[in-house]
RNA sequence: GCGGUUACGAGUUAGAG
C-alpha cells in the first residue's frame, strides 16, 4: 500500500494526473485504498485541469465500493466544480451526500457560497448562510468574509457592512481576510475615507497587519496617480516590520509607468533583488506597458530579452502589450512577427490579443490580413468580445 | 492529531466626431 500512496504522490507530483487517476482506478478495483490526502490531491488535480467528470467517476466509485470518503475529499470535489462555475453540479453532489446522510460541514457550504458569490448570485449565497445555521452548522467567519467580498465586489458595501455587524453579533471576530476585504471594497468605489477608517482600525488592534491590505491601498493610490503616497505606504508597511511582496512592487510599477517615470519603475526591479525578491512576469509586463506607452519601444523589447535570460516566462498579456506597442507605432512587421513568436512559444493568443491585432491591421489598411486573422482566430476557438 | 473553503498586482475600450 506504500507503494501505492508513493506512486500516486509522485504521479500528482508531475501533473500526470490522467495516470494517477487511471492508476487509482485499478487499486481501488482491487479494494485498495490510496491515503486521504492524496485522493484530495488527485481530486483538486483532475479539477485544476478541467477534469471534472474524473473527479466526479472517482468519487462515485469510492462511494459505490463503500469506502470512506471524508469531508475534506467531499469538499475538494465541490470546490473543485465551484471554481469553474459549475455551482449548479456542486449542490447535486452535496444534495447527494445529505441524501446519504452525510453531515455537510462549514467547508462544503462555504464552497457552495463561495461558487454563489462568483457568479454574482449573493442572495443565493446569503440563502445557504441561513440554511447551513439552520442545520445547526454556524457559519464561520471565512462564511462572512465571502459574503462580505460577494458585496464589495459589487460596490454594495451597506450590505457588506451590515455582515461586517452581524459576525460580531453571532460572536464571530473579524480576521485579516475580512478587514482587507472591507478596505478592499471601498477602495474599489473610491471612498478612500471609510477605506482608512478600517485601516485604522486595524493599525490600533496592531494586529492583522498583512501585505494585502497595504497591497490594496497602495494599488488604489497608484490608479489614481497618486505614487508619492503609495510609496508613503510603502516605507509604512516597512516601519511596521511588514515586508513588501512582487504584488507591492508590481503596484508601483504599474504606477510609476502610468506617471511616464519608467526609470523609477526599472529601478524597483533592483530595489526588490536587494531584497531578496524575484521580480516575475506581472512586474516586467507593467515596466514593459510603461515603456510602450510612452513609445519606448526598443526599451521594451529588451525587457522581453531579459526575462527569457533570467527564465521569466512571459505569458499572453505580456505578448499583447508589446504587440500594442507596435501597433500604436504602426509597425506592422513586428507585430506580424511578435504574434508568431508567441505563438511558436505555445502562447495562446486570446481575445484582447486578436482585438489590438485587429486594430492594428485595419489602422494600416490591411484588410486582407485581418479576414485571415479572423479565420485563424475561430480556428484557435478565440472570439471577439 | 493532520488535512479541505475566503482577501491584493500587469494588457484593448477617456473626450470629440
Amino acid at each position: 500500500l506504500g507503494t501505492i500512496n508513493t506512486t500516486i504522490s509522485s504521479l500528482c507530483k508531475r501533473s500526470l494526473f490522467d495516470s494517477a487517476f487511471k492508476f487509482t482506478l485499478l487499486m481501488v478495483s482491487k479494494n485498495l485504498r490510496p491515503n486521504d490526502g492524496l485522493l484530495m490531491s488527485l481530486v483538486t488535480g483532475l479539477c485544476r485541469n478541467k477534469k471534472h467528470s474524473e473527479a466526479l467517476q472517482l468519487y462515485n466509485i469510492l462511494l459505490d465500493k463503500g469506502l470512506t470518503v471524508n469531508n475534506a475529499i467531499s469538499s475538494a470535489l465541490v470546490v473543485g466544480f465551484c471554481e469553474a462555475g459549475m455551482v449548479q453540479k456542486a449542490k447535486l453532489i452535496v444534495q447527494r451526500m445529505l441524501d446519504g446522510g452525510v453531515k455537510i460541514d462549514a467547508f462544503i457550504y462555504n464552497a457552495l457560497i463561495y461558487g454563489c458569490c462568483k457568479q454574482e448570485k449573493l442572495e443565493v449565497g446569503c440563502k445557504i448562510k441561513e440554511e447551513m445555521a439552520g442545520k445547526g452548522v454556524h457559519p464561520d467567519i471565512v462564511t462572512f468574509n465571502l459574503l462580505m467580498l460577494g458585496f464589495s465586489n459589487n460596490g454594495r458595501m451597506d450590505e457588506a457592512l451590515m455582515l461586517w455587524n452581524e459576525c460580531q453579533r453571532n460572536g464571530l471576530v473579524p480576521d485579516a481576510y475580512s478587514f482587507s476585504i472591507i478596505i478592499g471594497g471601498f477602495c474599489n468605489i473610491e471612498k478612500i475615507k471609510e477605506a482608512m477608517y478600517f485601516f485604522d482600525m486595524m493599525i490600533q488592534q496592531n494586529n492583522h497587519l498583512n501585505p494585502v491590505v497595504y497591497n490594496i491601498l497602495i494599488r488604489t493610490h497608484c490608479r489614481n496617480g497618486k505614487v508619492l503616497e503609495a510609496f508613503k505606504l510603502l516605507n509604512d508597511m516597512r516601519s511596521r516590520g511588514v515586508s513588501p511582496t512582487s504584488v507591492t512592487y508590481s503596484s508601483l510599477i504599474h504606477g510609476l509607468g502610468k506617471n511616464g517615470q519608467v526609470d523609477e519603475a526599472e529601478n524597483l526591479l533592483d530595489e526588490m533583488r536587494k531584497e531578496g525578491l524575484q521580480p516575475d512576469v506581472v512586474c516586467y509586463t507593467a515596466l514593459i506597458d510603461g515603456y510602450c506607452k510612452l513609445g519606448q519601444i526598443n526599451e521594451a523589447r529588451s525587457l522581453l530579452q531579459e526575462m527569457s535570460a533570467l527564465n521569466i516566462q512571459p505569458n499572453t498579456i505580456t505578448y499583447t502589450v508589446l504587440i500594442f506597442g507596435y501597433c500604436k507605432l504602426g509597425n506592422i512587421e513586428e507585430t506580424r512577427r511578435l504574434y508568431e513568436e508567441m505563438l511558436s512559444k505555445g502562447i495562446a493568443p486570446d481575445s484582447w490579443t486578436y482585438n489590438i491585432l485587429t486594430h492594428g491591421f485595419l489602422k494600416e489598411g490591411k484588410l486582407e490580413e485581418v479576414f485571415n486573422l479572423w479565420d485563424h482566430m475561430s480556428e484557435r476557438g478565440v472570439a471577439l468580445d
